[in-house]
DNA sequence: GAGTATCGATACCTGAAGTCGCGAAACTCT
DNA sequence: AGAGTTTCGCGACTTCAGGTATCGATACTC
């Protein structure tokens, strides 16, 4: 244990600006849409420069991979039956894709992912795959059902925000809920 | 009716490579991905100016949407029942959209769409009310519910494209007929 | 033959992603 | 205090794609 302290490298240390570059990302991109939402607007918007924007982020994509990191936060994961669950992980990745921004953030860089193997890379390993894993330990269910259970419920959310540009009414986020409870009442086991 | 036989407009007529130009289309996207099949690429593949293309289609979006519709043609509403019918409807979907090029397009211009209010509106006006009206007919649903059904539909099979980069396998295909047919299973009616 | 609309080719404009180099500031270590 | 290191803001720059405009040539209709 020799370096084990890594207290602080050298250098000057970067300023506290993650947060408000988000929050830019997501007002910029609520107000203009994801393709209009260029990084020297989000910078000029969180009072940065764009130069600091790719010193912390590779690419626009990986920004908003990390923003909408930050704007899901941890699967809530609350319910004590397996209905329960899944019942409030859906409305909550409903409600999130409802806010202001994330939505068209999230539809964005998806799209971008289609023709760019290396940020379909990040968005996998870094966004999807977190929750991926806490919801196969919390439901005990195989990989492929959970994965096919995402695909379900993230895919509907984007198509339907695509297709009208707003999000999901409640009617048919409930109607989402119970289709998808109806597969899965059976618990793991079938294909 | 005094002017009932246009027979021809003056000047010179559009030489017949709209189909050249779909084909050229699809290749192109599934070699390069939708990004990277400009329009000049798209244009020199199908051995034609890109003025040309510009001639015919407002824009890269609207060549998009056209060669889907090509891609797709009317849809086979076959089936006795209302269980084959949306069971034969939906494998047709995924099959079309598994094939070279069509799932990359379908998701590359939808992305599009999320940030391009004109070109949302070619997508649902062009593209899936044909299918809506259709589908209603076939099955007797109100609209909210066929547009559910599509967004299901569709929504999972792009967003497995879009994680994964390639389609989705043929067990989960089966898995998305059960699900949505147990969910449609009890007639028009309920929300 | 006059008029019109297409064709291919090419040059051009605009905007956005991403890079680079600069001098200044903010740290750590000696 | 001073050397070394890393970040900062600023701005110029490169690359590339969508889309526009102009050109002479061609293929039609009237």
């Amino acid at each position: 244990m020799t370096s084990n302290t890594p207290a602080r490298p050298p250098g000057r240390p970067r300023t506290g600006v993650n947060a408000v570059v988000f929050a830019a990302t997501l007002s910029t991109v609520h107000e203009l849409g994801y393709a209009r939402a260029t990084v020297e607007r989000i910078a000029a918007a969180a009072g940065v420069a764009k130069s600091t924007v790719y010193r912390r982020w590779p690419s626009k994509g990986a920004l908003i991979v990390d923003c909408l990191l930050d704007a899901f936060g941890p699967a809530p994961l609350e319910g004590t039956s397996r209905a329960e669950l899944m019942s409030s992980t859906i409305r909550w990745i409903a409600a999130k894709i409802a806010e202001p921004g994330v939505g068209d953030a999230f539809a964005g860089v998806f799209s971008d992912a289609v023709s760019d193997p290396a940020l379909r890379e990040i968005l996998s390993t870094r966004l999807q795959d977190p929750y991926r894993l806490a919801l196969q330990d919390a439901l005990g269910e195989p990989e492929n059902r959970v994965l096919f259970f995402i695909d379900v419920v993230v895919g509907v959310l984007l198509h339907r925000m695509g297709m009208t540009g707003g999000p999901m009414v409640d009617a048919d986020v409930t109607a989402l809920v119970e289709m998808v409870l109806a597969h899965f009442a059976d618990g793991p086991g079938q294909a």
